[in-house]
DNA sequence: GTAGTCATGTAAGAGGTTACATGATTAG
DNA sequence: CTAATCATGTAACCTCTTACATGACTAC
């Protein structure tokens, strides 16, 4: 049901056709949410179905057309209430939160570059949401910008602040991922470290 | 498929029945992947054809029989095979983050029991994961002292230092977001105070 | 006896992944 | 003309969720 609301969530920035909707989920750092091609187009149907999201059909060149998306005043409605409903935890699955628990089963060096992996990638990770973060707070984002366009002054700020904490919170997440490696390193260094 | 190693890498600890495996999932606790009765099942099954696993028909009481899995040695191999190869980081997908995004959509005291949720939630999850880890490290844990019996002496170590620190990395991810709710609500205090 | 636990399953459906398939438009 | 991008889809498959279904065993 997520990808439904994240849909809905950019949507309500400015009308958009599907492809421009995928490129923003596939892209990594562009969303808190992601999800394929292949899902987003069979979700757009379903919405505009259910009555969510009405299309305009848009020209582009001469032969070519492309379907505009945008949310309606029921697709609106629902994003609202998806927001207030209260939504209990998922449940925990990481694998790689799994594969530490085995990890012992491995050669030490398999063991090493598994962790030098993620902390580079949560290093790379956390870098980028946080550079999102101020694209917000700067009021740099382009999506943000058309957005505020159309929302009463007087909720700018709420608006704002939000978004940067909600990649506030994802840069958090992979500096503890980071450090977490780190000590993860460190452990591997005095398993192999001779026994004195 | 980490489903599947998931129940390998307990197996390894000591034969069980498909519902101690569902007990080990089903408990929030228990394990850093959950799964419910529905997913094990046949799951075992297949696992069983593949040759992973085998069980042994094992008597209780007069009429009913269980089915005690234990692993082979060709699933011992594919559960190493899998801790050794690298794995891509998992898409982000976070819907509690996601909500964030959009929270200024909201009434503010309807965030605001969202983000006090979030933290009390995530309290108590740091202290359980907290009280696992030391479970591993104390060598309290019931199923760490089993597989501890078959494992040589110079690996226990090893075997202990990664679960416990697989329990430190849950532990170390709950307080962001304990942190994180924080400083969520601080901005929601922040955002509803007069102007001045 | 009866409630709680032990034990094993099935079925429908939602959500997500990977791969395939096609064609127009635009920038160089 | 050619490569990259814009644009829209389908199909097979796997994973996970929710709900249903059944029955034996054990402690009270």
């Amino acid at each position: 049901m997520a990808l439904r609301y994240a849909i809905l969530g950019i949507l309500t920035a400015r009308p958009m056709s599907g492809y421009e909707i995928a490129k923003y989920f596939e892209d990594p750092m562009g969303f808190v949410w992601s999800a394929p091609q292949s899902q987003i187009y069979p979700e757009l149907h379903r919405m505009e179905k259910d009555g969510l999201i009405e299309a305009e059909v848009v020209k582009r060149g001469s032969r070519a057309t492309k379907r505009r998306y945008s949310v309606t005043g029921s697709g609106e409605d629902a994003l609202r209430r998806w927001l207030a409903d209260p939504a209990p935890a998922p449940p925990e699955r990481d694998a790689f939160r799994l594969r530490t628990v085995y990890m012992d089963m491995v050669p030490i060096d398999v063991a090493r570059k598994h962790f030098e992996v993620h902390l580079e990638y949560y290093e790379r990770r956390a870098e980028q949401w946080r550079e999102r973060a101020a694209s917000f707070r700067e009021r740099r984002s382009e999506l943000l910008i058309e957005r505020l366009r159309h929302t009463p002054a007087d909720r700018h700020t709420a608006v704002v602040a939000f978004k940067a904490l909600a990649f506030d919170g994802q840069a958090a997440r992979a500096d503890v991922e980071v450090a977490w490696a780190r000590e993860a390193l460190a452990l591997i260094d005095e398993l192999e470290a001779p026994a004195g």
